[in-house]
DNA sequence: TAGGCCATCTGGTCCT
DNA sequence: AGGACCAGATGGCCTA
């Protein structure tokens, strides 16, 4: 008996061992898809699934050769999530389009893009450069090696985990698209997950703050003094007109 | 309070 | 025989 009980504490152990290995290999995941946090961790089973989806995203890239647009691509990395996870996404999101709107406006710039534009992987990154054909890969010329930093980098704004990991620290954040008070994301269908999530994504509006008014997706901190008033609003302005496109067709 | 997520224990199965 | 792997059971913690 004394030897029996000593042996199910061993193979407990090894059990724990394993587990924790499985975590950490999990933990490791977590920090090379979208959206890592300290204190936001994905679920196991979001972490596999977003990974699934990032992997599959940046393979169409590769396929197809050019960039997809934001949402095509949002949607594709939020398919099959949950809400909260979905939520997550969009926090991130949220937090790259306002360091975006702040670093375009520190340098008093033009552009004619819009504005959600830089959060493409991986054609405009500093180190590939944009391609000829306004995002169409020519790749006889300018196709280099897949670089993941620099993939990484150029969507998040930030170093890849291998090189230092991006956080989203802060807590669950709003969607960084408030239109009409509702944001929708209409997700596919899946089988895998079919039976344990709610696919469609009401959001509530939030209340405006900041310089921007009722219809600005990006929202600002009140304390915020921001001089750019005009500009960002018409690079809003644009980005709404583009999702008019898409949400009420 | 219900549901989701997690860690741990446990017994079964497979492999070396 | 012993270790790795797996899945079910259980209880704790957290949140809506």
């Amino acid at each position: 008996m004394e030897r029996i009980k000593f042996r199910r504490q061993e193979a407990n152990a090894r059990e724990r061992n394993r587990m924790h290995g499985l975590n950490d290999a999990l933990d490791n995941l977590r920090k090379v898809v979208p959206c890592y946090s300290k204190t936001q961790k994905l679920s196991k089973i979001e972490t596999l699934r977003l990974a699934k989806n990032y992997i599959w995203a940046l393979s169409e890239i590769l396929r197809i050769g050019k960039r997809p647009d934001l949402l095509t691509f949002v949607q594709n990395l939020c398919k099959g999530l949950s809400q909260p996870t979905t939520n997550l996404v969009a926090g991130c999101l949220q937090l790259n389009a306002r360091s975006f709107l702040m670093g375009q406006a520190g340098e008093g710039a033009h552009h004619t893009r819009s504005p959600y534009s830089t959060f493409y992987p991986p054609y405009h990154s500093p180190e590939l450069g944009t391609p000829p054909g306004h995002g169409t890969l020519d790749n006889s010329k300018s196709m280099k090696p897949y670089n993941y930093c620099s993939a990484y980098e150029s969507f998040y704004e930030s170093t890849s985990p291998e090189c230092a990991s991006p956080q989203f620290e802060g807590p669950l954040s709003p969607p960084p698209i408030n239109y009409n008070g509702i944001f929708s994301l209409k997700q596919e269908e899946s089988l895998d997950y079919g039976k344990n999530y709610n696919y469609g994504m009401h959001y509530c509006a939030v209340p405006p703050r900041g310089p921007l008014g009722q219809s600005s997706m990006f929202r600002l901190p009140t304390e915020s003094h921001f001089p750019y008033d005009l500009h960002l609003r018409s690079q809003s302005l644009t980005m709404q007109d583009e999702l008019n496109a898409v949400f009420h067709n």
